[in-house]
DNA sequence: GCTTAAC
DNA sequence: GTTAAGCAACGCAAA
DNA sequence: TTTGCG
């Protein structure tokens, strides 16, 4: 099924014990789903969320490399505040299959990638919605920002995130660095907002958020990062984040496509949701960021 | 799951 | 030899 | 400066 250069110890551990799912299944997920998978991970830095007992056990996050990591799993220095550190991350199969063996049930990106890290080259708006906010308000959202980009003539993208919200996701040239980037995302995460104050909110605090949907522009900052495409979650039911097309996110649940059923999606879905993401090449011009003031005061007033 | 420090 | 701890002491924004 | 957050 998959390449032969894999050792995977303990194949018949359960990592998923309410779904049965052992550390063999979610190799042969990932061998499955890489071809899909790759071009949205490779060279990126990563952040892994590790649980080598399984999802119930004690698990943990990593983001700096350790000593002794297996061959296809790269590592590259990059600077950080104090220091500088090194970083994890792959550049085909048998890197994914190689945190599988490292007990990754996580795999979460940055922005950008290792041969550039100051310049971002893929944009996410983080829709965090509370437990009382009802799912089509979500998707609503979700739409209003691709309406938002549509008004700049930017494409975007949405996946589901396996846990609770979607990822608008748009594609870009790496240009900018990372305070204009940071900053272009902010205004319109607090445009959207001050659009509608009952629905959404664009600050972490908890306390401001019930009721509403947290419009999470931060996965936009130097060292921050998100759930990749078809990565697997450390959660009930073995939920995986899922690319979707825009006409079929009314019929999806956030955590709905798994690693059980993904497989049948891939197998009987026409096209990939993403493959344009890919393959755009979209600049966030000067003249677009200006567009997004002008936007947000049109639709405000 | 693997490294390193401590018994 | 065996056991135990660390692995988001990162970066950001709000309070 | 500390705390909360992902
Ligand atoms: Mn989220
Ligand atoms: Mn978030």
């Amino acid at each position: 099924q998959f390449r032969a250069t894999l050792r995977l110890s303990h194949p018949d551990k359960v990592l998923y014990p309410d779904r049965g799912l052992t550390k063999r299944d979610i190799a042969e997920y990932y061998a499955r789903i890489a071809e899909r998978m790759l071009p949205h991970v490779v060279e990126r830095p990563l952040m892994l969320v590790r649980c080598p007992e399984g999802r119930r056990k004690s698990c943990f996050y990593q983001k700096h490399a350790q000593r002794g990591l297996p061959e296809p799993i790269r590592v590259v220095p990059i600077r950080e505040e104090a220091k500088t550190a090194s970083y994890t991350y792959v550049e085909n199969v048998e890197g994914l299959l190689a945190l599988t063996q490292m007990g990754v049930l996580e795999i979460h990106t940055w922005g950008a990638r290792v041969g550039d890290v100051e310049h971002p080259d893929l944009l996410v708006f983080d829709l965090d919605p509370d437990p009382e906010v009802p799912w089509p308000e979500v998707t609503e959202g979700a739409r209003l920002v691709r309406d938002l980009f549509h008004r700049l003539d930017l494409e975007a993208f949405v996946k589901t995130t396996g846990g609770k919200g979607l990822h608008v996701c748009v594609p870009l040239r790496p240009r900018l660095g990372w305070d204009e980037i940071k900053l272009f995302c902010k205004t319109l995460a607090e445009g959207v907002a001050r659009l509608l104050p009952a629905r959404y909110v664009a600050t972490m605090a908890k306390a401001k958020r019930r009721g509403k949907i947290f419009v999470d522009y931060l996965r936009n900052a130097r060292g921050a990062t998100f759930i990749a495409p078809y990565s697997t979650r450390a959660r009930p039911g073995a939920p995986v984040a899922t690319p979707v097309f825009w006409e079929e996110l009314d019929a999806v649940r956030p955590d709905g496509f798994t690693v059980e059923n993904l497989p049948r999606r891939l197998a009987t879905l026409r096209a990939d949701p993403f493959a344009e993401l890919a393959k755009l090449r979209q600049n966030l011009t000067e003249s677009r960021v200006r567009a997004l003031e002008r936007a947000l005061s049109s639709l405000t007033r």
